[in-house]
DNA sequence: AAGCTTTGTTAATCTAGATTAACCTCCTTT
DNA sequence: AAAGGAGGTTAATCTAGATTAACAAAGCTT
């Protein structure tokens, strides 16, 4: 089933009885997106979590002088949304937009909350993800501030090595909070260097 | 009670019986701690998670220069734990310390698994407050990234108008990313801006 | 195979914010 | 009331990284 990368990871944290696989797949939603295609829109409101099932995905937010700042990258295994507009149901700060042909099994907001009414321990299955994720973007707070640009460079390269060869360097430059030309000249001192 | 607050913040998100709070209220602790005193520190593991009832702390990461960096305050109302380790069971990377002589109502780890058991809307509602605070800890990342310092602070001092009043200046600069002397420099020019 | 468009590099100049250091309050404590 | 410490300000100098601009290489289209 296209859908069994996803029971798997969601049993990698709560047991799920075949009869709750069979509800849950009734409310997941397989759809593929080509290459450049939005998942969510800067100001529409996000209608899915998504977890991707193959490709790629980037978050971004573009500021008000027009300049794109990616949050997050999104590959095999991940999670994507706008969440703070899943939540709420308000319109999006961030766009999801795929960077290679992707597809994607998708969770609607109605679906979600009728699948925690049936399936109990999918609140705490993600709580645990979010937890996760909370913590993540915690340490990327402090090393924003404590670490330089190369550093925080070497950082990635070492957490995502499979997200920095899928991705253009520009986007990373954005991904790390510094410019291409800096990102640029970061990998000719390194690769000197070595 | 003393933990009514919790009660009544709790109850702001999920339904809870009265056997419900009586089987929390006997896995939740009071405790009180003097300003100066640590809640967590970095290197132990993080054996709690506070709900702050009176008082305020600060949670902060010491770099490898000495250097101290404000990942977050908490006061009233507010959760506070270094979380990455509370949920592994490992070292903390922060510290939590009390700027205010400061109550707190505890959650031990093993109290609140029991607790996730016997009051599944447990789950769901950590999963709401965490979410929460994952969607907060993203825009930050994006706040630093897409704004300058003074817009930062202008931003932070609308947010969380009553932690400014509460908390020292040069810790309000740990927390922008900036030094307390440029924060210094801001409040200059804001003031004689007005 | 010529001409776009997208991605990446190099180099000169510029700036937001860091660093250093001196000084100014207020509080406590003695 | 003197002395010390915690918090805050001001100013000179310095630097990590931004900006601008020009060019190179690699896909794609037609």
């Amino acid at each position: 089933m296209e859908i069994d990368p996803l029971i798997k990871y969601i049993t990698r944290y709560v047991e799920l009885t075949s009869q709750d696989i069979i509800i849950l797949s009734q409310h997941v939603k397989i759809r593929n997106y080509l290459k450049g295609q939005y998942i969510v829109q800067q100001g529409d409101v996000c209608k899915h979590e998504s977890f991707v099932l193959s490709g790629c995905a980037k978050t971004s937010f573009i500021d008000k002088e027009g300049d794109e700042h990616i949050v997050m990258f999104a590959i095999e295994n991940w999670w994507t949304a706008d969440l703070g507009s899943f939540i709420s149901q308000e319109p999006a700060d961030y766009n999801v937009q795929c960077l290679e042909n992707t597809k994607v099994a998708q969770f609607s907001y109605d679906g979600l909350q009728l699948l925690y009414q049936q399936i109990p321990q999918l609140d705490r299955f993600f709580r645990m993800i979010i937890q996760h994720a909370f913590v993540a973007s915690q340490k990327r707070v402090v090393r924003n501030f404590s670490l330089t640009a190369k550093e925080r460079y070497l950082v990635f390269r070492n957490q995502y090595p499979d997200i920095e060869q899928r991705v253009p360097q520009y986007l990373i430059a954005s991904y790390l909070g510094i410019t291409k030309q800096f990102l640029s000249k970061i990998r000719a001192e390194l690769t000197t260097q070595e």
